[in-house]
DNA sequence: GTCTACTGACCGAATGTTCGGTAAACACAA
DNA sequence: TTGTGTTTACCGAACATTCGGTCAGTAGAC
């Protein structure tokens, strides 16, 4: 606790740590996909050899458990918030997608990773379980603002619900930060679309 | 064409043919992740062996191939079409959202594994390619609509585009044929969400 | 000398693909 | 009806390669 330096992840010798190994690996994984990438390719993108990943990290699907936990640990505090249990229904979906759209840029290759997790193996499953668990919630949310009439009675809550996630989700697989726009921006324009309509 | 047998697909002789083997590829392909799948797990969910699969088709590549085709020739009939290009730039964009969910829905299988899809091989690049040219049509008809004035002035077009096909093509991660939705109730909620807003 | 952060050689298993072989179904002549 | 030759649709084994992972050794900082 009172030691001498400052930032204890960082160790006096240059080079790599479990940290950096993961959020290279987690860089390649979503450019060419869990399962198309080697630990050789790992190793190419950090500059090291295969096994000397092995040193920072006890293997690929660790890494991959690590990296989705972080996307899903975001999401998780999002529902315990209490911003998610104050005000109207609408109100709670509204503040929940811009909390969703923020905790996506900020966590932004994490989530990624998450949203192409298809249960391969048994970090995968749960995964996607806790996945699903989130996306009860916010169903649970959408079918509270109908149930409250604050959104439009014709169409079904079930399908409103994941077409608007879809909307949220798919920011995943176009954002670049470099082009300027802020996580703010992004939930702006997508609220204004989907609560308000694109119609002038 | 004057020929005898009025079915020239289908030998008489049982069993599979290069099209029940794709069909069941893609099946499998979008359950694991086409990176994620094996030969020996094809040859397993066609009730064959491995080397049998070669016998119908070239390769897991060709296979991959072939059903991204099929996905992109659906898109590219899209935008050659003439409701594409009558009436109104809103009117427009409206009828090819609508179109779009519906090839999607018709082949959802391989639209699906097209949205997968990374760019780890010459195949894949090439599809990466031909669905770039599809958005970028769909941007352009963003921005007519949004330069006629039809469309809220307080949203940049490029990002409308992204979430509002975002919503299109996240209908391949979580559509259920069997639930009972049709294509048309699927755009008919996607569009009052987005045109008109979910607010009453 | 000791610890940290690696390297290089290597392992068994799994990968996509090819090969030689084969049983059943077929077309057709005798 | 039977015999002959060919095609269809497959199997089991083997191929070279790549996979994730292990381990003994070691260069350099302290």
């Amino acid at each position: 606790m009172a030691s001498p330096t400052p930032t204890p992840a960082r160790q006096r010798r240059r080079g790599h740590d479990p940290e950096s190994v993961l959020a290279t690996a987690v860089g390649v994984f979503n450019e060419r996909g869990y399962d198309g990438t080697s630990m050789e390719d790992l190793a190419r993108a950090l500059g090291m050899t295969k096994s000397a990943i092995y040193y920072h990290v006890p293997g690929k699907e660790q890494l991959l458990a690590r990296a989705l936990d972080r996307a899903l640990d975001g999401l998780f505090e999002l529902m315990a918030d209490d911003g998610a249990a104050k005000g109207t229904g609408i109100e709670r979906l509204e503040w929940v997608v811009r909390q969703s759209v923020r905790i996506l840029v900020d966590r932004l290759p994490y989530v990624t990773l998450l949203l192409r997790v298809r249960g391969n193996s048994p970090t995968e499953l749960a995964a996607l379980e806790r996945r699903r668990e989130f996306d009860r919630f916010i169903g649970r949310l959408v079918t509270e603002a109908a149930v409250e009439g604050s959104i439009r009675p014709d169409v079904d809550p079930a399908l409103v619900t994941r077409l608007l996630f879809g909307a949220v989700t798919s920011i995943s697989d176009w954002y670049q930060p470099a082009r300027g726009a802020s996580a703010d921006d992004l939930a702006d324009a997508l609220l204004k679309m989907t609560f308000g309509g694109l119609r002038v």
